[in-house]
DNA sequence: TTTATTTGTGCACAGAGTTTGCACATTGTT
DNA sequence: AACAATGTGCAAACTCTGTGCACAAATAAA
């Protein structure tokens, strides 16, 4: 499995080391050296996991790692040159997933990353997941439950059932009417609308659904 | 068993302590912090049970239970911080199923919450439902019972076998005449009526039979 | 057999809930 | 900046369900 990992770090020499470690373990590794850059970079490239230096020119890693978090749940390892400040750093609750120790081995690096992703892969595909109840028109999230009306039921049932894959407004409307009916594309959008508001009330207000600029929209995880 | 509770409480720190200990039971907790957002999140999300301490921001605990309980059973653990104040709130006759006492520790309070659970549920699990005789035509509710018609005992059979599953009209016939007749929809809405009039009369007044708007019917607990 | 009484069916219409499309705001792209 | 696509509030159009009622069919009583 090849997982993009985001690095930033403002020392040139160690980040390609960094970088040259991940390549051989079938990483696809990004540098950034400077803070400023990285929101809009994560947001347009969503990588599987960041690796994120605290000092750093710019935006500091505390801040961006609470920005970061506003819109995107990937995980974060933080990394510090002081041993000291971990313990500042957890109490922070900045939502972080692990936390490493300048000087380190990129061995080290490598497998805090691997247990991070595995652990939350683990809960991602196995847990974190949307059920469907096609007897009940239902959707549930852990335990929280809402039901759909029909129409919401029948556009939700393709998204969930291939997360990531981007499904036009056409194709989705062929799942939605069984008399193949064609309605207006805004249609579409406000029942979309009405499943992100059903969907997040039962998600602490993730938005499940990404809508692709000139594509459609799919699920995301 | 999963449960997802409500923790309603102002103290941050101490309301995800105590949602970490729910996780680590296995119940999905839901943490609010001010006393005004809890009843429209409860009506929407019917938690299993309610944590409530009283002093809040916005709408205090002794004014939510009160509200609460006029259009829920839901089982409400109440937290006051001092000692003497239960036996005032006894007095108050809320409808709340315990009461704790702060400082507490996570264990207790989790402790606290399986018990009311373990009393509450029995009730509702093994009591609160209809018996069917096949024999006789006849469905009772505790120890009040009502004769159906052979046509009513037919709708009412799946009905209540897969509570909460929605049956469509279409269905409902198949299992309502063995001749597999086509009869009109309007039809099965007046047999509904006459069930839900015959039901409500042996359960004060309850409404078992959910219609679900384009799909059907499911009889709900 | 005839006459009540109960049960089942379907219709018309009222009321409730859902779906749709539009106008306009916002966001994303080039 | 100009253009295109998406998000949103809202009300009209539409669909579905509830109910009363009339009548048919089955059942029981006389």
């Amino acid at each position: 499995m090849i997982s993009s990992i985001l690095i930033v770090e403002d020392e040139i020499k160690l980040a390609a080391l960094l970088a040259d470690y991940f390549k051989l373990t079938d990483y696809a590794p990004h540098i950034i050296h400077h803070g400023d850059e990285v929101i809009a970079w994560v947001k347009l490239h969503q990588p599987k996991v960041i690796l994120l230096d605290i000092m750093l020119p710019g935006k500091n890693g505390i801040d961006l790692c609470k920005e970061i978090r506003q819109f995107s749940n990937v995980p974060i390892l933080m990394v510090t040159a002081k041993v000291d400040e971990i313990d500042r750093l957890l109490g922070l609750e900045l939502g972080a997933d692990d936390y490493i120790c300048k000087p380190f081995s990129p061995r080290e690096v490598v497998a805090r990353v691997k247990a991070v992703l595995r652990r939350t892969q683990t809960v991602e595909q196995n847990i974190d997941v949307l059920q469907l109840d096609e007897h009940r028109f239902t959707v549930s999230f852990h335990q929280q439950e809402v039901a759909l009306t029909s129409v919401e039921f029948q556009l939700l049932k393709p998204l969930a059932n291939k997360p990531e894959r981007i499904f036009t407004r056409e194709h989705l409307m062929q799942n939605m009417y069984s008399d193949h009916r064609i309605v207006n594309n805004r249609t579409i959008d406000s029942h979309i609308k009405k499943l992100r508001k059903k969907l997040a009330d039962i998600s602490e207000g993730k938005d499940w659904i990404q809508s692709v600029y000139g594509a459609g929209y799919r699920l995301v995880l």
